[in-house]
DNA sequence: CTGTTAGCGCTTTCAT
DNA sequence: ATGAAAGCGCTAACAG
């Protein structure tokens, strides 16, 4: 008869010293009450239709009145599903970002999924992240770009979880992919200015990865018209308004002559556009400014940018969709989506 | 001797047949090729001062090369440290809440917490959203806002943990308090407004629970110099560059004169400076607008713009600081904390 | 410095 | 419809 020496309460006296971090109410403890094993609690919240009417109501009556909140840890040691999904992204603090991620969230939300928010910015090595992440057994997460660290790569592997990327194209992904080409959107933005006539064209750039692709498609079809960008401004991630402003300055200081603007991202365009106001240049008729991003935001507060927007409601529901389908043991229909991308004029640039 | 049935691998034979939950790497199984005991693992992992050097290195050796990551939600369980900390906002479309959520996560990061989002705009009953993520054991808690209902605030105490709420002051939290009054804040936006002379005073307003307390600072300030509003605006929440637009458009059709107008917040206060200027108003000279929120970006954005910009950033760090506090069981400095909020003037109003 | 034992709170499996 | 036993993977507590 083993004596459970450490099921009575450890010191009856001096409890309250601390916060006391008093012992929570568990599955059993709502079990004794009601009368009831453990398991038949477990049942009667997580598949009534198994327990007895009768049963059900007293243990109802019990979790509600003792505050019962089931240990979510537990249950996903037992089961090896944790109803958590991962997302990585780079920062939050970044309009283009946080419509994807809350798109995201409503959607597992929904399904009973909690999202864990990684952000990369912040680690010194991604893969670090990520493992830190995989230890809290996500069914399922979610990258930002498509270039990892091949240690990433077989962590995720051999976390044998589905894995979406997004954000950009690759035709080996990990395992899905929802995104849109880069190089297609800078040329898009190149075709748009060489379609109004420009010919003499700056540049404001940050030099991120995914910024250098667009760039590439944009002097590839500039290129295909014996055009060179008349100025360049090159800086670092991350894109903001003031680095935008300081990057139209440049370009003027050059002493270049130019009729409009490329942007690598819409913050740099907002500057742009500010920095030009306030030398009474008007926008777009001096000067046409196209930037990048933001299907909603960047075009209402500025009318006066045209922008290429990019669906991130979309991805972000379309990642929470082909993480359920593959978590739920079907097949996602497309293992790799492209959702392309639109070019938005407020104004004739 | 009790067979272990379920111990051997149940089909080897089919074992490919679907994506293949395998297995993954347990303590256990590092221990075994390692050569020592699981405990062992573990105070490597932990604690490697408590190792000897040599059993040490066999030991990261066989991590590495297994590519073993702890299962967090075992050793959570175990240990009843969870290393989250849960963050309750109403939405993360909102760059005022996307500052501060930045800010407490890199805080927390550092100090290997994880921060679990909970988005409360898109749950019926904010306290199923609080249910649902106490469950997964945090430990700790910021809430936005200061009125939860009453189920929500026994959850909580009972939950034991530190909470903070946020975004707000009521000299009765539930626990810990790092906010601002918006009624003050209302009143400054008058008191300013005031000052530059203005007597006829138009409001694009939402209402919201907490613009609702900055109105009443507004119009109490406004009623102590003998004044009312030249004409009102109010809309339901949440605050958006469009309704701004709708609202100086209505207020214009009122054929009211006024000279200013204030907004409940910044969004709504682009929106009308907007408008303003397709309509040939300049601003400030022939319309003043005073906005509330953000202290970098809406005045970036918009020179034009007087804002009240309350620091996003301090609210997320020192709430991250008054949890870690609580956490180490040290008793936070101070339980509230009125982060207060700055006129932010880009123009003469 | 290292190991053994037990058990965190839950749910799967098998029995009744 | 309900329950008993076992164990998910880890670490606290107590040896040695």
């Amino acid at each position: 008869m083993a004596k459970s020496p450490s099921r009575k309460p450890r010191a009856v006296k001096g409890a309250a010293a601390r916060p006391a971090a008093a012992k929570p109410v568990t599955i059993r403890d709502v079990a004794k009450v009601a009368g009831v094993s453990a398991i038949t609690v477990s049942r009667a919240l997580a598949r009534p239709e198994l327990v007895s009417p009768e049963t059900l109501e007293r243990v109802r009556a019990v979790v509600t009145r003792t505050g019962y909140v089931p240990n979510v840890l537990a249950g996903s040691l037992r089961t090896r599903r944790s109803r958590i999904i991962a997302a990585i992204f780079p920062q939050v603090s970044n309009t283009l970002f946080v419509e994807a991620i809350q798109a995201l969230t409503e959607r597992l939300r929904e399904e009973g999924y909690q999202v864990l928010l990684g952000l990369s910015s912040y680690e010194r090595r991604e893969d670090e992240l990520i493992a830190g992440i995989l230890g809290r057994q996500p069914d399922g997460i979610l990258l930002t770009g498509v270039s990892h660290a091949p240690e990433t790569r077989r962590r995720l592997i051999a976390a044998h979880i589905p894995v979406v990327e997004t954000w950009d194209l690759t035709p080996s992904p990990i395992d899905m992919l929802v995104g849109f080409s880069h190089e297609k959107v800078g040329a898009a933005m190149a075709r748009h200015l060489l379609a109004r006539g420009h010919r003499d064209i700056g540049l404001v750039w940050n030099n991120d990865a995914r910024a250098e692709l667009r760039r590439r498609g944009f002097l590839e079809v500039l290129a295909g018209s014996g055009i060179e960008p008349a100025a360049t401004c090159l800086g670092p991630a991350p894109a903001t308004f003031p680095r935008g402003r300081e990057g139209l300055a440049q370009l003027l200081r050059s002493g270049k002559r130019f009729t409009a603007v490329a942007c690598s991202s819409d913050p740099l365009a907002q500057g742009v556009i500010a920095e030009a106001q306030d030398r009474g240049l008007r926008i777009p008729a001096d000067l046409a400014v196209i930037g990048f991003g933001d299907l909603d935001f960047a075009a209402h507060t500025t009318p006066a940018l045209t922008t290429v927007g990019i669906d991130k409601v979309a991805i972000g529901r379309l990642a929470a969709e082909m993480l359920l389908a593959r978590i739920a043991g079907r097949e996602a229909g497309e293992r790799i989506v492209d959702v392309g991308f639109t070019v938005i004029e407020r104004a004739s640039t």
